[in-house]
DNA sequence: CAATCTTCCGCATTCGAATGCAACAGGGAG
DNA sequence: CTCCCTGTTGCATTCGAATGCGGAAGATTG
């Protein structure tokens, strides 16, 4: 009975199992199993055969019957917000690709709302992923629920302060000290700051660096208005800022590159005026429209290559071997210093 | 025995199963489990008493293991190449919301070299996931494999003509057609046309079909140049054409937005030409930055809401359904009449 | 109070691969 | 020729949840 349903299945084209394989090879189960095992106890002749005939047969292990017996998924979960930044979608592409590299499936997270992070994290847990790259945010008694379970966890661009967790980031203060820097030689007196989401953390780490580093250089007219990270925002930043202001600062800087782009368009179409000349505008991230021709944005590239590489082999490292202590690696970002600021 | 494992599993802090709900509950295994499935018999006493203990011991439940009993692993598998094209990441981002929406994870599968397709579709079938979203080239065998397998395959914007199978696509040639049609009405006579990769079905289906409309119209002066969709072949295509030609053509015609800015960026600021006035240039996709005001591309936006969930709902229906027949949905574009040709 | 019908629960089995242990075969040494 | 060792193989069990079936408890009716 059980036979002829099996029968059936492969009838329609179902589920080649091993019993499958090894009945028609005239072996047991434990020997198919073996054969798909790299460095276990087989000959070469169990192997030649058995291969044979799981190839004839169309046979491919089942990963999930794997995972159930071997407590390996070898599944990571991705967790990304943000889709206006255009940031992230690079930073995806490449994580899945290093982790593609190495074996690793990737599940995708994708929030709209940081808010459902809770429903999120729920369904992380049910699909047993080996390890989680986070690249939103985390209460800490989300974190703790992670560690009792024993799920490595690395953010990405975001790491708590009170908190002994793996991260990978770049670093967002010195980015913005060294814009700061290079605007205050150059003689800009006045600033205007665009800030990203408020529930950011990259954003707030960004502003709040740009913002110790004018106070330490004793620069004191300075101007804040939120943003969203998106090109629009950028835009109603600009205006924001001349509305309250009266008069346009001498430079601008932006949370992201987005922001940066979309100001420096409406600086230059909306408002006439002449950036660099007139107007500076520095952003964040050197995502690719940075350098096209008709920015050539001034900005700070993260090195999103080394970064990825990173968190892979971070969380890889803390799959094989759960003990390892918590770890922070942080990335200077390199200095673009592109044609749309005054930098000395 | 067994007793001590678990229970020093417990301690651990590791896999909570439904046995331990249920011992700690007074309960069966299957109590648990049917408090978990919605709508199952279940009185109300006994879901809130073991939803209680649940919540105490943080049980959930294992959705690797509920996949090999319900041969359901509630995820489809969503495979893209092309990184180079801005317009994917946001495909992704839609899809992968769409699912999430809908209950299902998005096992995602990024190619880097599309040879690398028969690697991937092994793992895919190993990962026995639902569905398959693909927005690559698969070959007749693999898409038999898959038929073989059924499991339900959905193709964004490709289909092979001589196949019956799922797909969701933009008429890439009608779109061009409407282009090549604006542009000749606003009287351009000379055209260049930049191409995707060689491999890339939609570039394929995009220059033929503005060369199809072009030769309808009787315009004879084409000259088609090699571009691999990113910034730089825009670019690159823009100076090939001049050089071939001689001098710029009219209207220049590039299968994909991004080379279309590099296009207009390099005739702005490298050749000092006048966009639109002294040279027409369009795309084709409709991404975010080309709505930014220093472009203002004109283009055929393809309806990526709209496309994505018809990707979503063709792929749901059909692992509830295997029996529905093959479906193509194809959606017009929308002409954007932007700032960088003139059109009648 | 008995008879019948519901509702609800538990038992036992199933999904498909991995693996510890025991058994077995073949080869080499004595 | 016997003994032992090494290298292979199979058996039986395990991972954790889902579910058909039978039965018990409770609800309903006459």
């Amino acid at each position: 009975m059980a036979d002829n349903i099996s029968a059936a299945r492969r009838g329609d084209g179902h589920r080649i199992t091993s019993y499958d394989v090894a009945r028609q090879a005239g072996v047991s189960q434990s020997a198919v199993s073996r054969c798909f095992k790299p460095g276990a106890s087989v000959s070469k002749k169990m192997r030649a055969r058995v291969m044979k005939t799981a190839e004839d047969l169309g046979y491919q292990p089942n990963a999930i019957a794997r995972s159930l017996i071997t407590r390996r998924s070898n599944m990571v979960a991705v967790v990304i917000s943000q889709q206006t930044n255009l940031y992230y979608p690079e930073v995806l592409v490449q994580l899945s690709q290093r982790f593609s590299e190495r074996g690793v499936r990737v599940l995708l997270f994708t929030l709209e709302r940081e808010s459902d992070i809770d429903v999120m994290l729920d369904q992380i847990l049910q699909y047993q992923v080996d390890g989680v790259v986070e690249a939103a945010r985390l209460s800490g008694s989300q974190i703790d629920l992670m560690e009792k379970r024993g799920i490595p966890l690395v953010f990405y661009n975001r790491s708590l302060k009170d908190r002994r967790v793996n991260s990978v980031c770049c670093d967002q203060a010195e980015g913005e000290r060294s814009l700061v820097n290079g605007l205050v030689a150059a003689g800009h007196k006045s600033f205007g700051l665009i800030s990203g989401p408020e529930d950011s953390a990259v954003s707030v780490e960004r502003t709040q660096g740009a913002l110790e580093r004018l106070k330490e250089l004793d620069i004191n007219s300075v101007t804040v208005v939120p943003g969203d990270y998106s090109y629009e925002s950028g835009v109603d930043g600009l205006l924001d800022l001349k509305d309250r202001l009266g008069k346009l600062p001498d430079a601008i800087i932006c949370a992201n590159d987005v922001m940066a782009i979309g100001c420096l368009d409406a600086a230059r179409h909306q408002l006439g005026v002449k950036v660099p000349d007139d107007l500076s505008v520095v952003g964040f991230d050197g995502v690719g429209p940075a350098k096209w021709e008709s920015y050539d944005l001034t900005t700070v590239r993260q090195p999103v290559r080394r970064m990825t590489e990173a968190a892979v082999s971070m969380i890889l490292e803390r799959i094989e071997n759960p003990e390892l202590p918590p770890e922070r690696r942080t990335f200077s970002g390199i200095l673009i210093d592109g044609g749309s600021a005054r930098m000395a």
